[in-house]
DNA sequence: CACGATTATATGTCTAGACATATAAGTCAA
DNA sequence: TTGACTTATATGTCTAGACATATAATCGTG
């Protein structure tokens, strides 16, 4: 039998070089504008042929997520559609993105046993070990969103030790575990008490909900429930049609 | 000097297969599940050598129209309603594709002189005419949404005869003019008075709203707010990673 | 300094091969 | 009929080149 190693099955060679890449800028670490590397300069760094790293910044300028200029090189574009908004799993990198400083503060962190709840949450069958947390993401000190979240340990088991006092949860999980899939589903509620009293509104008052499942092949990694204000928040998706 | 061809100018060979290729599965020449000429096929058609062909392939894949199979072929992809929650503007669709049925009123119809919160709304400056519609969209008898909506008139003057006590307008405007580009805001709000009644829900329950901006080439053609009732609504989006 | 011409360079497209791999389809035995 | 094995084949990935083309940078001239 075969043990799954540390980084998992290692997909082709353009895949991995795309997702690098698509790590890096969805992470924050390449902000938009950033020149990523020239064609050569990836070809070096590999070890493989032009059309091996061509295939791969190809298929990112496909998705929007870099521009490629000639002569000029490859350039992260600014976060601007459909595909930002609901991919965007770092909140960090939505925040600065807007100009606005980020703040983080962890509310509560729970190691347990899955509930019945849970594991609905998660739409798995087997009774395991999970982490909920909940946090508060903030932009210029004022409540951004907040944010509660459910990780299988089956899943992911580092994140039994994480120290998630200091970094989000969501920056984490990005740096520990590339995500394959996520299905996001948006609602509107009124604010608890509970609800209301993280974001510093009224009992009441309008919140729109973002619900993130996230899964690699097939099998579960976490779920998420992020809360905005409802009219301070703003959504904002971008298409160019036929 | 050169005229304009028929066909403009050519431009590069993947880019025309890929372009015939969508153009038959958009206009429904092959329909969902057909089977796509096999990649040897296109190259003896097209005299081109297989990277070619597999390139403008690949990126039909990529944007989901085609789904390629190993062995067996590639097949045209059945539009699936997931990504596309935030493109439909055809509320009809978007229902019976729920398999409930549909159900159209039209609540209020004016032709009036634009005023200054519909040319801020429409992000026009100069003083024209404007229709500004109110209806409901329900599913299996239920209320599904309430449209708020202005169409400018200088861009669509045929809106201004239009019937839309049968069609929605949202539906008439997609048959009479081609969208090409439209911005989305997503938000927030609690129901008052008139939204309550609309939608048959209790004042000061969630609502989620949908604020639809469409224009083409530079040219305002309509702004649409779409309100759901919170609590029943989900937005879903569901995406692929790398 | 302003502006046009030249050059260098990164991307865009394409080829004619190669081997890998998943799987539909066919074959054969229990 | 069913299951296991084999084979054929279409796609998946990759290479080491080639020439095209747009354009940032540089150079030269008025």
């Amino acid at each position: 039998m075969s043990l799954a190693t540390d980084t998992a099955d290692q997909p082709t060679l353009y895949k991995r070089i795309r997702a690098d890449i698509e790590k890096r800028i969805l992470t924050g670490e390449w902000p938009p504008g950033h020149r990523i590397p020239f064609e050569h300069e990836l070809v070096a760094r590999y070890g493989c042929s032009r059309m091996t790293v061509n295939k791969a910044l190809s298929e990112l300028a496909q998705a929007d997520l870099i521009e490629r200029r000639r002569r000029a090189g490859s350039f992260v574009r600014r976060p601007q559609h459909q595909s930002a908004v609901l991919k965007i799993a770092d909140m960090r990198a939505e925040i600065t993105s807007l100009g606005r400083a980020y703040g983080y503060e962890l509310i509560g962190r729970k190691l347990r046993a899955a509930t019945a709840a849970d594991r609905d949450r998660l739409g798995v069958k087997k009774a395991g070990k999970v982490v909920a947390i909940t946090c508060r993401h903030s932009a210029d000190n004022v409540p951004f969103a907040v944010e509660d979240r459910l990780i299988d340990l089956a899943s992911v088991p580092d994140a039994a030790t994480a120290d998630f006092s200091r970094e989000p949860p969501g920056s984490w999980l990005l740096h520990h575990v590339p995500w394959t899939e996520a299905e996001h589903t948006i609602s509107a509620i009124v604010a608890d008490d509970r609800t209301a009293e993280a974001l510093d509104i009224t009992v009441g008052a309008p919140c729109l909900v973002i619900d993130r499942y996230t899964w690699r092949s097939a099998r579960t990694i976490t779920a998420v429930r992020l809360l905005y204000p409802g009219d301070s928040h703003r959504l904002v998706a971008r298409f160019k049609g036929g």
